[in-house]
This record gives structure tokens, sequence and C-alpha cells, in this order.
DNA sequence: TATCGTTATATATTTGAAAATATAACGGTC
DNA sequence: GACCGTTATATTTTCAAATATATAACGATA
């Protein structure tokens, strides 16, 4: 087994191997870390304005995220309601929630890459 | 085997699990495609100012990357000379061959990731 | 029917990152 | 010693992305 620290980096400093993945449709991402917290939140919260403000995000980045979500998706991933008690709201449909179940298995998938690769740092 | 695809995200369009990875010193990234990318260009053209201008990047930001870089290895991964036969130019450290060695593989393996990925997105 | 907070949309403003520009020192070559 | 093109650095300008602001429609409730 190759063990041996080559000594490029510095070794004072907590070195890792970290990354970023989205989901591209025709090379445009349009499924990310921040769409998933989003969704998650509308969840939560019952409306986009108030996941937006949950996470210090504008309401219209918010709601194109979302646009930009449904146009890549065969159904929905939010049911919008305007006006009505409170205002209105927004809840999440089925094709949402699988979306939610799928990025979680594919966030442990990359964590766990991520964490070999940082273990393997021999360098 | 799981195969059933949940018809969930559009059909018509190429989907594709994609994604980006960096290296990290206490949270601060300092490696990543861009900063590898000027390291080769400079070991082929001799100098920061070329590698800058072929990669269609101010100097100063390419003078960034490396000094960024040079704050987080052992050794510097590039020696300056200012003035001299050109004007001068810059060279590639043991270091540099290393990192540039280094990342050859681990982009490789994310690639495998990404690919393996991309196949079983069953949704 | 007046009120409320939301969705939906357009426009204006801010701001932060990148590029552009400017300047000086360097050291071989002629 | 004048001339290069480079390194190194500071300052200014540009530009795109994000935010902020404004406005209207919506629909249950009272």
């Amino acid at each position: 087994m190759d063990t041996a620290a080559k000594n490029i980096l510095r070794k004072d400093i907590r070195i890792k191997v970290n990354g970023a993945l989205w989901i591209e449709g025709d090379g445009e991402r349009f499924l990310g870390p921040g769409p998933i917290e989003l969704l998650e939140r509308i969840g939560e919260t019952g409306s986009i304005s108030n996941a937006a403000k949950e996470m210090k995000m504008s309401y219209k980045k918010a709601w194109d995220l979302i646009n930009h979500l449904n146009a890549h998706t065969a159904q929905p991933v939010v049911i919008p309601h305007a006006g009505g008690e409170k205002g209105g709201g927004s809840v999440l449909t089925a094709a949402a929630q699988e979306l939610i179940a799928y990025h979680r298995g594919l966030r442990q998938r990359f964590a766990a890459f991520l964490e070999a690769e940082t273990k393997n740092l021999k360098i």
C-alpha cells in the first residue's frame, strides 16, 4: 500500500478534498444543494417567500430556482396558491419529495467519495 | 437490481450528474481545475504572463492564484525570474509537477464517480 | 367588500468580482 | 547604458449577478 506522504502540501493546516455536485439538463445546471434546501424549506414553511427568507435569499431568486427546476421535471415540483387564508402558499409535489430523497442519497455517496479522497491524500 | 425510472425528470433532454472538485486548507480552497491548468500552461509557455494570456485571464488573477497556491504548499510551485533574456519568466518546481500528476488521478476518479452516478440516475 | 400575505413579474439599484490600466524593479542582451 | 518583456503591486474601471423595490392579481376570511 502506498502510504508515503510526499510533503508537497503544508502539514500545519487541515487539508481536505471538497467539492460540489449538481444535475444538468443539456449542459444547464438546474439541481444543486441550493434548490434542494429551498424545496425542503418550502415543505417546512409552506411558502416560497418564507423559505427564501430563511435562506436569506431574495424571493425573486427563489422563484427563479423553482421555475427553473419545474422546467426540467416531467411534473411540477411545487403547486402555488396565490390568495386565500394567510395570503396563500405553496406545497411540494410527490416529484419534489422524490428529488429530495434522491439527492440525500447522492449527497451521502459524494461525501463518502470526498472522505476517501481526503483520507488517501498522500501528497 | 433497481432499474425502474421514476419519470420525475424530463426524458427529452440529456440529464447528467456533474460537479467540481478542489482542495481546501483550513476551509479555504486553493487548488482546483483553474490553478492546475494554469500551472500546466506556465510549464508549457515558461511564464505566468503568457499562461494567463492563453487562458484569457488577467495577469493579476493568475499571479494571485499562484501566490495563493504557494501559501499552501511546503515548497513554492513556481520560481519567478524578473529580468534577463526575453524579460524573464517562471519555471515549475518538482512540487508543481507532483500536484499536476496527483490532480490528474483525482480528476479521473471523480470523472468515474460522475459517470457512474449519471448511469444510475433512475429518477 | 376590505384586508391580508402570498404568488408573479418588471424595473432599478447595489455590490462584489474580474478585468483593465499604470508603474516600478529586475537582469540578460546588444 | 538603453532596451526588452517579465514579475510584482496598486489603483481604477467595468460588468454581471444579486438584491431591492414596486406593482398587480389572487382568494379565503371576517
